[in-house]
DNA sequence: ATAATAAGGTCAAAGATAGTCAAAGAGGTG
DNA sequence: CACCTCTTTGACTATCTTTGACCTTATTAT
C-alpha cells in the first residue's frame, strides 16, 4: 500500500494506542508527512469515525489543536443499537464489529463469523427469500471458515 | 496453450506459491504483459476463484491494489459446503451449526452469534435490499447479545 | 476595539486505481 | 463451414486519494 493516508492512519493509531485521548497539530502533521493540511482532515474523517469508536473535536486560532478521543462507553451496546440507522453498508458494519471487539462485547472469533455472514456477497439475492439469503450467508461463512481466517 | 491469460496465470501462481497472500497492481501487471488492464480481471475471475481455493479483494484509488489470498482446504468443511443445497430453512441451518460445533469447526459462541444472524426474524424484508437486510441482522444480533444469551 | 496572525474546516476538482460489460477475435470440433 | 467456447480489447463506470483555493474561528498585538 503506497498511499499517504494509510501511513498517517497508522501513525495516529500508534500515537493513541496507549492514551485514550491525544492532541494533534494539523499543520505539524501535514508538514511532517509532506502533504496538504486538508489531507489530515481526510484521514480523520474516513478512518477515525464514531463507528470505529473515535470522536474528534478541535479548536482553531492560535494554540489550536485537533483532539482525538477513543470512546469507552459501558453502555456502548445500547448506544450503537440506538444509533444504528438503516440501511447499513458493509464497511460501516465492519467498523461497528471492530468497535464491539475492542470493547470486549464480542470475541474476535464471533465478529469474524458475523462478518462473513454480512459480506455483500453473502446478501445478494434476486428474489426476496429469506431461506435463500440465509443459505448464501451460511455458504459464505463456511467458505471463509475453510480459509482459516 | 500460448494465450496471455495462461501466461499471466502462471506468473501469478508462481508469485503466490511461497506466500499465502500477495498484493498485485492491475496496471503494472497489464503494462508488464502488454495487455489491457481488464485482462487481469479476466484472469483472476476465471482462474483464481473460490473453487480453486483463492479469494480476491481490492481497493481503488491512489495506492490501490488487488489482494490475492490462498485459502486452506479442510475436507469436513468442503463436504458440508458441497452438500449445502439452497434454500436452507432455519432448523436445517441450526442442525448444520450444531454439527460444526460438534466437529470443533466453530466455537459455541460463534455459532450462537450466527444463529442470531439467521433467525427468520433477522431475515424479514419487504424489499430486496441487502443493506436493509444486513441492518436487521445486525440489530437482531445486538439485541440478543444485550439480553446476554 | 481593531487589526494582524495563527490555527483549523470545507468542498470541489484533479489524479490514481480498479471494475464491468459487451463486442470482436481466435481456436477447436462436428 | 458453422458453431461454440474461451480470450482479448476498449469504452465507460465506480471508488478512493490528493491537492488547493477559499472560509471560519481563536488568540495576540497595538
Amino acid at each position: 500500500m503506497n498511499n499517504i493516508s494509510d501511513i498517517i492512519e497508522r501513525f495516529i493509531l500508534d500515537a493513541i494506542s496507549k492514551e485514550s485521548e491525544i492532541d494533534l497539530s494539523r499543520n505539524e502533521l501535514a508538514n511532517y508527512f509532506g502533504c496538504s493540511p486538508s489531507q489530515i482532515n481526510y484521514v480523520l474523517s474516513t478512518r477515525f469515525t464514531i463507528d470505529r469508536g473515535f470522536d474528534v473535536t478541535s479548536q482553531r486560532g492560535g494554540g489550536g489543536y485537533i483532539r482525538l478521543i477513543r470512546i469507552n462507553d459501558d453502555s456502548i451496546l445500547s448506544t450503537i443499537i440506538n444509533r444504528l440507522k438503516e440501511p447499513v453498508d458493509y464497511m460501516t458494519a465492519r467498523h461497528i464489529l471492530d468497535n464491539l471487539v475492542y470493547n470486549n462485547i464480542m470475541s474476535e472469533g464471533q465478529a469474524n463469523i458475523l462478518t462473513y455472514a454480512i459480506t455483500p456477497k453473502a446478501l445478494i439475492s434476486p428474489i426476496n427469500n429469506a431461506d435463500y439469503i440465509r443459505s448464501q450467508i451460511l455458504k459464505n461463512v463456511l467458505i471463509n471458515l475453510r480459509r482459516g481466517k
